[in-house]
DNA sequence: AAGCCGGGGCG
DNA sequence: CGCCCAGGCTT
């Protein structure tokens, strides 16, 4: 059996043109984005990190501000993590920010703060996977290395008619070989970058827009018109649910808030205390935390319920308001702090919808 | 190979 | 509400 990237290319195939009709039409619709004004490759870095399952406009004012705070690798790898993830809060994916950060630790320590132009080098940084090497390659130092990302086996799927199952790993393996035997060495950037911009703007993936595509041309999927067949992917599970308790403890005008474990979901964020409700009904939640905390609370009111939904699971939280009845706020499982000062600390986009409910009561 | 890891936008 | 998105790490 022939798994080569021959298997899917046909002898028809036009490979220069197709190149200079993905490029020129790029080109032509270009955006101006802020990783664009130059090739600096710890801005190209930084976005690409950003970028990862995260839309365009949702990134440009996160970058901006990272920018702002952390203008050169220096500058990030001196910084604090709590800081880093600060800047980071509402972006998701908290991992990215972390290896991030031990990865700019990593070139200052290791490379002198000189971000390697080897690919071999730059691979073994933290966060750095097929794609982003790539993508940071390829646009930051101009190096023919395929930037294989959903948009891209969108896109070669529907060209090539391949039924790979693009939700499988293994599949990414035959798309970057088919990459690899179409980029344009003369202009990597924009051929990569064209790519991924033909399949968030043109070949999306329902409804492409075929009438608009600079490469239709060379598509079978539309010679065919089974573009919407493709790609193959199987179904995500469906999410389990996890319902909590939100322990908002007042004392003073301040809260007590903790940080999360260094590892798992939202990983050394602060929340409000959580108590599964699975373990505990709600009268005995909060004679859990009061034994548990070392407190003495009473219950002012219960919050309105907050659902949010996560890549792998969903949370119902149900938010109950309670104050320290003897103002003894002495316990080693978290800080009380003013919703002022809770500014300073990084929380989750499910943290912020409980901590609006104080601000309207 | 499968599971884990956020949040938002869109039909 | 389901699906999708400029993926990578861990087990």
């Amino acid at each position: 059996m022939n798994n080569t990237s021959t298997t899917y290319i046909p002898e028809s195939f036009d490979k220069h043109s197709f190149q200079q009709d993905l490029i020129n039409w790029y080109q032509s619709i270009r955006r101006e984005l802020p990783w664009r004004e130059n090739q600096d490759p710890y801005r190209i870095w930084v976005s690409e990190i950003m970028l990862q399952q995260t839309r365009v406009d949702t990134v440009i004012p996160y970058f901006n501000q990272f920018m702002e705070r952390f203008p050169t690798v220096k500058d990030l790898a001196n910084a604090d993590e709590q800081d880093v993830l600060k800047a980071w809060e509402g972006l998701g994916y908290y991992s990215r920010a972390r290896n991030l950060h031990t990865a700019v630790k990593e070139v200052v320590a290791t490379y002198d703060g000189q971000i390697p132009s080897e690919s071999s080098e730059l691979k073994k940084l933290k966060g750095i996977g097929p794609y982003t090497l790539g993508a940071i390659m390829s646009i930051a130092f101009d190096e023919p290395i395929p930037a294989v990302d959903g948009n891209v086996m969108r896109v070669m799927s529907r060209i090539f008619e391949m039924y790979d199952n693009i939700a499988d790993q293994k599949s990414k393996k035959k798309f970057e070989q088919v990459v690899e035997a179409v980029i344009s060495k003369e202009d990597p950037s924009s051929f990569n970058q064209g790519l991924m911009e033909l399949g968030a703007l043109i070949c999306s993936p329902k409804k492409p827009k075929c009438n608009e595509c600079p490469v239709s041309y060379y598509c079978t999927a539309f010679s065919k018109g089974i573009q919407e067949e493709l790609p193959v992917k199987t179904k995500a599970k469906k999410q389990r649910t996890i319902a909590y308790f939100a322990m908002v403890i007042e004392a003073d005008g301040q809260y007590l808030i903790q940080k999360r474990p260094a590892q798992g979901l939202l990983a050394n964020l602060w929340q409000f205390p959580l108590v599964e409700q699975a373990e505990f009904p709600k009268d005995e939640a909060i004679h859990y935390i009061e034994l548990e905390y070392g407190l003495n609370l009473e219950m002012i009111h219960e919050g309105k319920q907050v659902k949010h939904v996560f890549s792998h699971v969903i949370w119902v939280v149900y938010p109950i308001f309670c104050r320290v009845s003897d103002g003894d706020i002495s316990t080693d499982h978290g800080q009380f702090v003013t919703l002022e000062d809770m500014d300073q600390y990084p929380l989750s986009k499910v943290q912020h919808k409980i901590k609006q409910q104080i601000a309207t009561t």
